[in-house]
DNA sequence: AAAAGGCTATTTTTT
DNA sequence: ATAGCCTTTT
């Protein structure tokens, strides 16, 4: 096992009371979380069961754990939690979700169903539905911040109205017995600030808290984060200031200076070595970031050599700029007999990436991209899991409505409305009210409802007795669904819809048989709603050039970046204005350098195309902020000493006004 | 229930 | 410019 510098040996051991480790990029945070869960177990014989670890991405989790475990070598870590913050929310609320007034089976609904649920209130309400998503952000907002409905406040006429949409959207939730991914964080902080009982529970099981990622905790985390530590404060912190870029979500930067008030017997320890980047790299990084202010200073340093200097180059336009990195890659790669996984490109917004998918295609260069129609997003995988969630809550409304007519089972919108109507008027889930006399429909409308419900009532009962997986696999032939899809489209396409369901069921399948993996229907639903991409183990030894924004590349490194768009209006983009916000998108930038390893090269356009208008973008301000003699302009590019011949021929052809 | 036309947005999206 | 989404039309 490598050996720990001396900071990162100060935090391992560094047992009671709270501590903040700032990690500077690339300075080995995760060995650090790593090894201190080891050292406790092994050194400080802790019980594994009272240590958890919380993580903001399924990944990071996932890589916790299996780095813990080589670590351990056979030491027992039964009931050591390596969780995202969602999930350990989820493992609170299955616990106890029913002291909170929900009963046990509750599902978890994805943002697009509660998209929905917020567009039909605003109906009911009459007000604009137009403003859904806006006002769905907003009450995800105030959960973010933690925030219950009945303190929801706002100064804007929208955040009044959202406020307002916040309270009955809740109790939509909770007619329907489900909660939204927000509430994972926020019913657990209720849970734990109401309940005395299952707080000093939870308190007495999480003994040992460790965050990682802490920049980006939000308001509500913080709060699950303190009512977790009690009185004991074990609280191992580890972020990173200038890697913070999701305050737009929600994520409080400042969490990490509140520790400081909060904890006056906080403990900080620096990580400043830095065991990624080259040291021209580096200093330029350093030199961008000090533009910040900041709470806590650091400046990180390496010992791996000063490497090259850093790249720039200045493209005619965004087809030039692709072929330029594409081509500067398929020379590199040659020169080298280097792997395409070696090198990433990293742009500020996903329509950048356009160009550069094409200039790749045209190479025949493999590439994976960020970003695109999540697994879940899919309407065959949507679909399905509607049954599925229907079979463990029938109340799930928003589950109900999809399924029960797709495929179609000639029950019309009318009655939908008037079940819909009815069940309101009771308070009654869509489920529950149909059974109902009084519902006043046709009756050919009444026996297709009862005939759905009856069959619904008749899985449960089933998958309820026999092999879980087995039972699901014969459910899409069963309600018709393989037949809906060859009608609705091609042979091609039905098949690939097809696989993406099996797909789905393999995964429930891995799901169920890891160790503690989610075992009944209910739990691995739950669980499966926490991820948005089909996950597969494969996928990551793929050889395959990365297209990534710069907020989905947070926490990866690769040998060589190229980071585009180097350009006023894009990076910092135009939306950003005060002086926040630009700090931000210099944080975007910093992130964006200190991904590379030994080669960074940054590229900009003097010609760009922007809503079907041609402009002429300045190069970005954080290029300026780079040392002058760590910058390498390729040719004699650069902006202030103009200029290369054919780029000189296309900007003349441009000022005649010609193609 | 499907097609067509029109309108609008166009930054980032860990769960 | 363009795509995606919503409404209206047939």
């Amino acid at each position: 096992m490598a050996e720990l510098n001396p900071p990162q040996q100060e935090a391992v051991t560094h047992i009671h009371g709270p501590l903040l480790v700032l990690a500077g990029a690339g300075s080995g945070k995760t060995r650090v979380i790593t090894r201190k869960i080891v050292h406790l177990i092994r050194e400080q014989q802790v019980a594994p069961g009272h240590i958890c670890a919380v993580t903001f991405t399924n990944k990071a989790a996932r890589e916790m754990k299996s780095r813990v475990g080589e670590a351990l070598q056979g030491h027992n870590s039964r009931g050591l939690m390596v969780s995202t913050f969602h999930h350990l929310g989820l493992q609170i609320l299955r616990k106890d979700i029913e002291r909170l007034g929900y009963r046990g089976n509750f599902s978890v609904i994805d943002p697009g169903d509660s998209l929905g649920m917020v567009r039909n209130l605003l109906r009911e309400a009459n007000g604009p539905s137009d403003l859904a998503e806006a006002i769905q952000s907003r009450i995800s907002r105030f959960k973010n911040d933690g925030v219950f409905p009945e303190e929801a406040r706002a100064d804007d006429r929208l955040g009044q109205e959202a406020a307002h949409i916040y309270t009955t959207y809740q109790r939509s939730l909770s007619a329907c017995n489900a909660v939204d991914l927000d509430d994972l964080i926020l019913l657990p902080t209720r849970l734990l600030q109401d309940d005395a009982e299952a707080r000093y529970a939870w308190q007495d099981r999480i003994r040992y808290l460790l965050v990682d990622e802490y920049q980006d905790s939000n308001g509500a985390q913080y709060r699950l984060i303190k009512s977790l530590l009690g009185t004991r404060h074990n609280l191992t912190a580890v972020g990173d200031d200038d890697q913070s870029i999701y305050s737009w979500r929600g994520a409080a930067a400042g969490n990490l200076d509140r520790l400081a008030q909060d904890f006056p017997n906080l403990k900080v320890v620096k990580l400043e070595q830095n065991y990624r980047s080259t040291g021209r790299i580096l200093q330029a990084a350093n030199m961008v970031i000090a533009q910040n202010p900041h709470f806590f200073e650091k400046r990180l340093w390496s010992t791996l050599g000063d490497g090259h200097s850093i790249r720039a180059l200045r493209c005619a336009n965004e087809a030039d700029e692709a072929e330029q990195v594409v081509n500067a890659i398929l020379r590199d790669r040659f020169q080298r007999q280097g792997e395409y996984r070696d090198y990433a490109i990293l742009y500020r917004s996903n329509h950048q990436a356009r160009p550069f998918e094409t200039a790749l295609r045209n190479a025949r260069i493999p590439y994976q991209i960020s970003g695109g129609l999540s697994f879940f997003e899919r309407s065959e995988i949507k679909d399905f899991l509607s049954y599925l969630r229907l079979l463990v809550n029938p109340d799930d409304d928003p589950a109900f409505l999809r399924a029960v007519n797709t495929p179609r089972r000639s029950i019309g919108s009318s009655t939908l409305e008037r079940l819909g109507a009815f069940a309101k008027e009771r308070n009654l889930s869509l489920f529950a009210a149909l059974w109902d006399d009084a519902l006043d429909v046709p009756d050919k409308a009444r026996i297709a409802l009862h005939g759905f419900a009856g069959w619904v009532n008749l899985k449960t009962d089933e998958i309820g007795k026999t092999e879980l997986i087995p039972a699901l696999q014969s459910l899409p032939e069963e309600i018709g669904y393989l037949q809906y899809l060859q009608n609705e489209g091609d042979e091609k396409d039905a098949a690939r819809r097809w696989e993406n369901i099996q797909e789905l069921l393999n995964w429930m399948q891995r799901l169920q048989e890891q160790d503690d993996g989610p075992q009944t229907l209910a739990e691995i639903l739950n669980r499966l709603m926490l991820f948005n991409v089909l996950e597969r183990e494969e996928d990551d030894d793929r050889d395959v050039l990365r297209l990534s924004t710069l907020h989905a590349a947070k926490g990866l490194e690769f040998p060589q970046v190229f980071l585009v768009g180097a350009e006023e209006e894009l990076l910092p983009h135009r939306n950003s204005e005060t002086p926040e916000q630009i700090q931000e998108e210099r944080r975007l930038f910093y992130v964006g350098m200190t991904r590379a390893r030994f080669r960074l090269t940054l590229s900009l356009c003097r010609k760009r195309r922007r809503y079907g208008q041609d402009v002429h973008p300045e190069p970005s301000r954080f290029l300026q902020e780079i040392p002058k003699e760590h910058l390498d302009w390729q040719g004699d590019q650069n902006p202030e000493e103009e200029m290369d011949p054919t780029a000189a021929f296309a900007r003349l052809r441009e000022m005649l006004g010609k193609p």
